[in-house]
RNA sequence: GCCCGAGUGGCGGAAUUGGCAGACGCGGAGGUCUCAAAAACCUUUGUCGAAAGACGUGUGGGUUCGAGUCCCACCUCGGGCACCA
């Protein structure tokens, strides 16, 4: 072994390893591998340009975790791709005069090199890129399952469109009301789109999040919330005629709160309602009616939501019956009801919802109180009352929700609220005469995935006046994409007819392709599928592969897709499923969602606000050892931290100081020496000791993913090691331990700093083959346990002095040492307990 | 309004799940080496106090021999959903 240390350099070292990993293919996933396999995955980036900070955090841990993996006994599949297709690359297209595909593909060779450059294990043979006709054939496919099995269709109805995009966006990409892009805020349009039915898939969605244990809960709590299940009722209200009498015409509402129907003083539709323009059409309602659809057509969808907003509403001059007590109830026209939510009518409610007693009050529609809690005065005065006597109260707000039902027939009386007893008693009652049922709506929409523009998956359609829309035959596929449109002359699919010009699969005559391409969302929907079986010609996956490797074990990304992402590709894993492509009901077992990365004031990096720090700015002056130490370091992975060149400047301090450590341990190590513990020295036992002891609590931080007390616990390792290379002469070290010391060292940073880990594992250790074909070194609880161990000695709970006993002392022993330490405070107490916790404290109570 | 989180030194953060609060690192102070500086190494560093000691995990209560950790009430901050009937 060298007797001289050699300087740490870490360009040298990291180009030379790199090169190594490259050639020896290092990280391929075999197929043939007898280990058990863990599939570790980082969400692909958009390649809008070279990586970010963000980037490097989010492939950092996950390299981590996927080299441990590996040392701990598992063939790893550890992929990479890229969410290829997208807006940035077709505006820059258009800015720069250049083609989407030319630009996307620089920056993913550009976004390869730093991937390579920051020493991120990846099987790159399996690198899948979504603009590749090969993978989004794939899509298309996947498309026409759905379009068969009627989960794919086309609607018209009121989409978001935005105006800056030029393209409709689905409900989850409208974010605080504006598009999730561009941030412009999109408007109503009545077109044309195609959907995937999510809906069908709501109560699974929702009840297979109780599965994912391996999930964050805030993840899971804004995936319920976004699905947005509410249990309620139907009821069904007959429309008047002219003279008050029942037609045959029924119109259900949906409510959660059947149990306050006999509050219902009045009924509603949305403005965008076909049935409330019918209803006025000729009448001296409909100018009025058209002056309000008109308004709330002009008002943006944000300052339309809202709770704050002044409600507006006309009468159209038509009533319906209430079911249970047959009072005639005028229906209205507000512009606070959704079109898309339940059945799209309300029954109003005054005394029991907020919104409903804004609304009365702004149009002197009666209030009657039909529910009262037992302290209010009401109760005691109608608490037995079935007939309405107090038809309006004059109140500031809508009554509280939950009490006892007044005013109500033969419920009154009964509990009310939310899942009480009114609710079932009233849903068994309609229930009976067939006028209402019990029945769950979800917030969930279909999702909507259309987008008017260019780069993107073409839907795989067909459009012919003759037959209607007919799908592409499967061995037509892929609809490729032309790559020579005029983007910069503002050139559209549609008006490219090469593109949309062919001929009906059923019937020959012309027709039009649809001109649509796909969500994005739809191509990372499924990636990781891909990723098993990334070569299939035949199928977009074999079963077998994703069999091996499915599901993802550990997947790392950011919150921002706590819905968007997680929810369409679990989506897509249940179609998957129902298709019998594959026997897994989820994609991710275990999910973690990394923090951002701030500027050191705690800014976002942006490149508007010019304060984004490129990863190369760290990597040239340290290397990506360092950068990756650092970003592992400076905070639990899923919390956000704030720049620091400081702990940057730590993290080298320490990998050179680890270095010398390692090369000092080296210059006394043997390999073939045996490790005989009995005959260690003091220092050396308690070295060998402390290997045992911090090795299993970084073992132990690595398996719950954290990694910045994982690096603590190595970190202290070479505090004690250094302190034995201090204190001990060369010629009185064990060489085996000293040996056995250097490797765990090497071996536990191995993850984290890998070409430092390769360069010392073959050249202060003078071992072969790579650091990651050894296994991770196993560490004994026994050999951790110290001889003597300080406990702490209480007295009622406070602390009062420390002893230093045997380990294995015994209760008795303990309790007799501590009342020897504390002798002279006990002195004239009488002692009513003691508790003894070996290991750690004996408390003494007396008085 | 509803649903999730989180509040610990000057800073990032630990605390093996009810058992010695502040591991590890940054920063600070002092020192060694040097003509000097950098680097490196050593000592020290929660607050108050000269010391003994006292006080300390957002606030106020509670449970317990013992609470950062559990329970109740509240405050503050961050995030998500939101005119969803």
């Amino acid at each position: 072994m060298a007797d001289r240390i050699p300087v740490y350099d870490a360009e040298a070292i990291e180009t030379k390893w790199q090169g190594v990993w490259d050639r020896e293919e290092t990280f391929k996933a075999r197929e043939d591998s007898t280990r058990p396999k863990k599939y570790v995955l980082e969400m692909f980036p958009y390649p809008s340009g070279d990586l970010h900070m963000g980037h490097a955090r989010n492939y950092t841990i996950g390299d981590a975790m996927a080299r441990q993996a590996r040392m701990r006994g598992f063939e790893v599949l550890h992929p990479m791709g890229f969410d290829a297709f997208g807006l940035p690359a077709e505006n820059a297209a258009i800015k720069n005069k250049t083609q989407a595909g030319k630009w996307t593909y620089a920056n993913m060779d550009q976004a390869v090199a730093t991937m390579k450059r920051m020493g991120f294990s990846y099987d790159y043979d399996r690198l899948v890129r979504t603009c590749d006709p090969d993978y989004y054939k794939w899509g298309q496919w996947a498309f026409l399952k759905m379009w068969e099995k009627g989960l794919a269709y086309r609607a018209t109805s009121p989409v978001n469109w935005c105006p800056s995009c030029n393209t409709v966006l689905a409900n989850e990409q409208v974010v605080d009301g504006k598009c999730w892009r561009c941030g412009s805020v999109p408007e109503k349009r009545e077109l044309s789109q195609w959907y995937l039915r999510i809906t069908d898939y709501a109560q699974e969605l929702l009840d297979d999040l109780d599965q994912l244990d391996g999930w964050p809960e805030n993840v899971k709590a804004q995936q319920r919330n976004w699905i947005g299940r509410s249990e309620g009722a139907e009821i069904d209200f007959a429309l008047a005629d002219a003279d008050g009498k029942a037609t045959d015409r029924l119109i259900t509402v949906f409510t959660t709160r059947p149990d306050t129907l006999y509050g219902t003083t009045f009924f509603l539709l949305p403005p965008e309602s076909k049935l409330a323009a019918e209803l006025v059409e000729g009448t001296e309602y409909e100018q009025a009616y058209q002056e309000l659809k008109k308004s709330v057509e002009q008002v943006s969808s944000v300052e339309r939501q809202g709770s704050g907003r002044e409600k507006h509403g006309v009468f159209t001059g038509r009533y319906v019956i209430n079911p249970l007590t047959g009072k005639l109830l005028p229906i209205w026209v507000a512009d606070y009801i959704l079109l898309d939510y339940g059945t799209g009518a309300v029954m109003g409610v005054p005394c029991g919802d907020q919104r409903d007693f804004e609304f009365a009050r702004t149009y002197g529609l009666d209030i009657p109180p039909i529910i009262a809690q037992k302290d209010d005065p009401l109760y005691e005065q109608l608490k037995d009352q079935q007939e309405m006597v107090v038809t309006s109260v004059d109140w500031d707000q809508a009554m509280a929700a939950e009490g006892y039902l007044i005013q109500s027939g033969p419920f009154t009386g009964m509990k009310g609220g939310k899942h009480s007893e009114a609710v079932d008693a009233i849903i068994a009652y309609l229930g009976e005469r067939g006028i209402g049922r019990k029945t769950v709506q979800f917030r969930l929409r279909d999702w909507l995935i259309s987008r008017q523009r260019y780069w993107g998956n073409p839907i795989p359609m067909i459009h012919c006046d003759c037959c209607g829309d007919v799908p592409v035959p499967y061995e037509d596929l892929p609809v490729t994409l032309p790559e020579d449109l005029d983007l910069g002359a503002g050139e559209t699919l549609a008006e490219y007819a090469p593109f949309f010009e062919t001929t009906c699969p059923k019937c020959g005559k012309p027709a039009k392709r649809i001109t649509d391409t796909m969500d994005t969302f739809t191509c990372s929907s499924w990636y990781f599928l891909r990723y098993c079986d990334p070569h299939n010609a035949e199928l977009p996956f074999s079963k077998e592969s994703v069999d091996r490797w499915m599901p993802v074990d550990n997947y790392i990304g950011g919150i921002e897709h706590a819905i968007l992402h997680l929810l369409y590709s679990r989506f897509w894993t249940k179609v998957m499923r129902d298709l019998g492509m594959i026997d897994l009901d989820e994609p991710f077992t275990n999910l973690l969602c990394q923090g951002m990365v701030k500027d050191a004031k705690g800014e976002t990096m942006s490149k508007s606000k010019g304060n984004v720090v490129p990863p190369s700015s760290v990597i040239g002056p340290y290397g990506a050892d360092t950068m990756r130490l650092a970003i592992l370091f400076i905070a639990p992975s899923e919390k956000d931290f704030n720049w620091d060149e400081e702990v940057v400047a730590g993290a080298n301090r320490f990998i050179k100081r680890a270095w010398r450590t390692v090369w000092g341990l080296a210059q006394t190590a043997s390999a073939d020496a045996a490790l005989k513990v009995g005959s260690l020295d003091a220092a050396g036992k308690e070295l060998y000791r402390r290997m045992h002891e911090l090795g299993l609590r970084c073992t132990y931080d690595f398996d719950r993913y954290q990694f910045n007390t994982a690096i603590s616990a190595v970190m202290e390792l070479v505090n004690d090691a250094n302190a034995y290379l201090n204190n001990v002469p060369a010629q009185k070290r064990d060489a085996a331990l000293c040996f056995c010391v250097a490797r765990c060292i090497v071996a536990m940073l191995s993850p984290i700093i890998p070409h430092w880990g390769e360069e010392l594992y073959h050249e202060a250790l003078g071992l072969t083959g790579s650091a990651y074909d050894e296994p991770w070194p196993t560490f004994d609880e026994e050999a951790a346990k110290a001889s003597t161990v300080q406990i702490a000695v209480q007295l009622m709970g406070k602390v009062r002095g420390r002893i230093d006993v045997p380990a294995d002392a015994t209760k008795d022993e303990l309790e007799a040492a501590a009342k020897e330490a504390l002798a002279d405070v006990l002195e004239g107490k009488t002692v009513r307990k003691v508790v003894v916790v070996p290991g750690r404290l004996v408390n003494i109570v007396a008085n």
